[in-house]
DNA sequence: TGCATAACCGACGCATGTGTCGGTTATTTC
DNA sequence: GAAATAACCGACACATGCGTCGGTTATGCA
C-alpha cells in the first residue's frame, strides 16, 4: 500500500503569499511571456486552478508582485540611508543599501529593473509608474548635490543623470549576479570611484590636463 | 472591377533583407515571446509561409537580427572614435558616437540593450557573447585611461567599472527616447559630468583643480 | 516561345497555454 | 457530529502560434 500524504490544506493567505513568492521567481527567471502559470503552480505546491481562485488573471498576478516587491525594495532603501551625513556619504549609503537588496533579493532586483514585457499596455503602466516615482525618489535625495553641481532639480537633463546613475549601478549589481564572490564593499568602491569621484581624476600622478 | 497590382515578386536578397528590417521592428516593439510570426511576415509585405524559405525558425530570424544589428552598431562606433586625443576627448567623442547611432537605430540600440529573452538556452548564448565582447571592446578602448586611474585591466572590479559605465550610458540613451526633443549634445554632456568630472566636484567654481 | 527556377501562398497538424466550471474533501464552527 | 465554508482539483473550451507541405505563378533564360 502507497502511504498516502494525509492532505493537508493551508489556509488562504498562507497560500497566497507562497503563490506570489513563487510567481516572483519564475516570472524572474523566465520574463512574463514565458511563464506558463502551470510552472508558478507546482512551484507554489498546488495546482493551476487554484491560482485562479486567488488572482484573476496572470496579468495581475505578475502586477501584485511587482507592486509589492517594489515596496520592499523602498523599505529597505528607505531604512537604511540617513538624511545626515556629508553628500559623499549619503551616496554611498545608497550605494550599498542598494546593493545590499540585490543580495538578498536578487529576483526582485531583476523583475523591478530589468526592462521586459512592454508589450502589454496594462503591465506597462505599473512598470512605468514604478519607475517613475524611483527616479523622483533619487532625485528628490540628491536635490541638495546636484544643484550644488549646477543641475537644477527641475531640469530635464537633472533627470537625465538620474536615470544615467540608477542604470549605471544597477548594471553594477547585474554584473554582480555573474561573479558573487565579490565582496559588496567592493562594489560601493567602484560606485563611488565613477560616479563621485568621476574617471577624469588620477590616483597618484601629476596633474591631467585638460582643454587645449 | 478591382484594379489588381500586378503581383510583383522580388529578389530572394530583396526579400531577405525587407525581412530582417522587419523583424527588427517587431522583436523590438513587442519582445520575442510577444511577437508572431505573422506580424513580421505582414509588415514585409508577405505572407507567414515566405519566413519560412529564408530563415529556419523564429530563433534563428531574432538572432540573425542581433548579429546584423551588433555589427552594425560596432561599425558605427568604430568609424567615428578616433585613437588618438586626451582621454577626455575619446570618451566624449565615445558617447556622441553611441548617441549617434541610438539616434540613427533606435530599435536596433533597443533590441540589442534591453536585457530579454534569457530563458531561450541558445539566444541567450547569442547575447552574452555579444555583451561579452561589448564589454572587452570598450575595457581595451578605456585600458589606458583606466590603469591611470589604478584600475587594472585584468582586474574583475575593472571589468565590473566598464559594465556600470555601459549600462548608465544606455540608461541615458532609454530615457532619450521618452524626451526626444533634447539635443544629442546636452546628452553628451551630461554623460561627461557625471562619468568624467563625478558627482563630487563642485559646479561654476573656475577650474578645475587636480594634484597641486 | 517554352522551360526551369524560385518566389510566393493557403491550409493543415500539433503543441502550448489561459481562464472557467462543477465537483470533491479537508477544516472550522456551532 | 453535522452543517457550512473554503481550499483544492480535473477536465473542458477556446485561442494563439509555430513549423510543414504541396501547389501556384511570376520571372529569367535559352
Amino acid at each position: 500500500m502507497e502511504v498516502r500524504e494525509p492532505k493537508r490544506r493551508v489556509p488562504g493567505s498562507v497560500r497566497r503569499a507562497r503563490i506570489i513568492e513563487a510567481a516572483l521567481s519564475v516570472f524572474a527567471a523566465r520574463g512574463y511571456h514565458a511563464t506558463a502559470m502551470e510552472e508558478i503552480a507546482t512551484s507554489a505546491g498546488v495546482t493551476r486552478s487554484v491560482l485562479y481562485d486567488h488572482f484573476p488573471s496572470k496579468r495581475v498576478l505578475l502586477i501584485t508582485v511587482l507592486q509589492e516587491q517594489n515596496a520592499l525594495l523602498v523599505e529597505h532603501v528607505g531604512a537604511r540611508i540617513t538624511g545626515s551625513g556629508s553628500p559623499g556619504h549619503r551616496l554611498r549609503a545608497t550605494f550599498d543599501a542598494y546593493f545590499s537588496f540585490a543580495e538578498d533579493r536578487p529576483e526582485a532586483r531583476c523583475l523591478l529593473f530589468d526592462r521586459t514585457d512592454e508589450d502589454d499596455a496594462e503591465i506597462k503602466v505599473v512598470r512605468w509608474g514604478i519607475r517613475e516615482t524611483r527616479t523622483r525618489a533619487v532625485a528628490a535625495m540628491l536635490a541638495r548635490d546636484l544643484s550644488r553641481l549646477g543641475l537644477d532639480p527641475g531640469a530635464l537633463i537633472t533627470e537625465a543623470v538620474v536615470e544615467l546613475l540608477i542604470t549605471g549601478t544597477d548594471g553594477l549589481a547585474q554584473w554582480w549576479t555573474r561573479h558573487p564572490d565579490v565582496p559588496r564593499a567592493d562594489l560601493v568602491e567602484a560606485a563611488m570611484r565613477v560616479l563621485w569621484t568621476g574617471l577624469s581624476q588620477l590616483p597618484l600622478g601629476p596633474a591631467v590636463h585638460v582643454g587645449k
